[in-house]
DNA sequence: CGGCGATGTTTTGCATTCATTTTTGTCTTT
DNA sequence: AAAGACAAAAATGAATGCAAAACATCGCCG
């Protein structure tokens, strides 16, 4: 009665797994977390149309609940749904970027702003470990580590933040965001590296004197810098490669 | 073969307007606004659960696009979705409002500062228009015409800001706090009323002046003590109503 | 008399079905 | 040969059907 023996064994239930152990999981949050996922990880290419038939088979599932999540992902941004024409995936354009850089730099602003109303020594302690962390990795120019340290410390003040709605909002627009592709010549902006770093020593200090007000301007001009860099790198791959200006 | 005779004249249709003529309605995308302004408007108790037979009826519709706008509205936070038990109506705690006003905050705190950036002279003096409107309303102590004018500045604020992003995610966040009755016995708080207003004042100084950093704090700070002032009025009337301290 | 378990009803979640619409492929016409 | 028209095929959007889970009612036992 299943409908896996549509195609025979077509069916390789990629993501889907139901462990039931501790959170009761409901199908329905499961298969959206593993399709949004799909989506986020480029499986699919920009403003390709969401293969609805193909994406039953591949999780195992009829087409309700998988509908069901295509609308939340559209409505989280994700997708866009064409009516009578099904869902593809939302292309970013360039002002689509900046838009959501700039709103990722608004929430780390107030990220930044309420963690200084509440963050113990200890998790400043903690982040700083991983800054000292990330610098070693930056005087080692180890791009992956630096840039794990990075993510670690936002995800740090923003969870710091003590607010879930911010955490659910931030990582909602993150998620958006994550679908372009830094294709990881970052080395190209060597000069961007060590600014960011300078921004990054400042983030402490002004958290280690809970300037709130202070935090909030670095952390959303540490990310208009941030959107700059990467618009400048869109510039120049979709642009020609050679003009470095 | 509409399922309108299910109970014979039980359909009123009290939304979803089919108006087809400019933009594409998409019945999910009607269900979906008419879905969220029927549980805004507090047509459910906090708390109760989502009757999907009745609101079929209500609506006119099968229970598959309904339960469809449910899992988005879910995905807002507006309804919690309990693995086999249906949807209820999510009761905003005080931590919740703590929450939602903060980021409220944030998100207005981002809009001050973009508008900062790019407004024009002429939207700033229609800003100031409102503004004056709002400084009579006030003077006249009428709470209904303050509170409009109010909440257009704000709007227009955010609109001014020209991010779709922000815009979208301030609506969400607005609607999500809309669900609280401030019952309109603001009247208490006068003094609370003739700070907002210096507040404003202050608020489009900066912005004359495009001063966008400074702009942020305030609008923060703004919004800070308006969810002081909701607390404190939520506090006086879940506890006794005669300790006004 | 109160707590507990069985049984029938309702509700939920998902699969399936059905009516439209869109898309594709072919054929005709100029 | 290109453009348009038509028809077959597929996909979409919504309704309905069905198994399982929750809920309620009632009888049973302590």
């Amino acid at each position: 009665m299943t409908n896996i023996a549509l195609d025979a064994e077509t069916i390789e239930s990629p993501s889907l797994r139901r462990e039931d152990g501790a959170g009761q999981t409901s199908l329905h949050g499961e298969l959206l977390a593993a399709l949004r996922d799909y989506i986020v990880e480029g499986n699919l290419a920009d403003g390709a149309r969401v293969p609805e038939r193909l994406l039953c088979n591949r999780f195992g599932i009829s087409r309700t609940p998988l509908r069901e999540a295509l609308k939340v992902l559209a409505a989280e941004g994700l997708i866009e749904l064409l009516p009578n024409r099904g869902a593809r995936v939302r292309a970013l354009s360039a002002d689509d970027l900046r838009e959501l850089f700039d709103v990722m730099g608004g929430l780390e602003a107030l990220a930044g702003r309420l963690a200084c109303e509440r963050i113990s020594d200890e998790d400043i302690a903690e982040i700083e470990q991983i800054h000292h962390e990330m610098y070693r990795f930056y005087l080692r120019r180890d791009m992956h580590g630096y840039f794990q340290c990075n993510q670690d410390i936002h995800r740090m003040i923003v969870a710091a933040a003590g607010n879930a709605t911010l955490s659910a909002t931030y990582n909602s627009i993150a998620g958006r965001i994550r679908r372009v592709r830094y294709s990881a010549n970052l080395d190209k902006e060597r000069d961007r590296w060590g600014e960011a770093m300078r921004e990054h020593e400042a983030i402490l200090d002004a958290l280690r004197r809970r300037a709130g007000s202070e935090l909030s301007d670095i952390m959303f001009l540490h990310l208009r810098n941030k959107r700059k860099a990467a618009q400048h790198q869109s510039a120049a791959q979709t642009g020609d490669e050679s003009s470095s200006t």
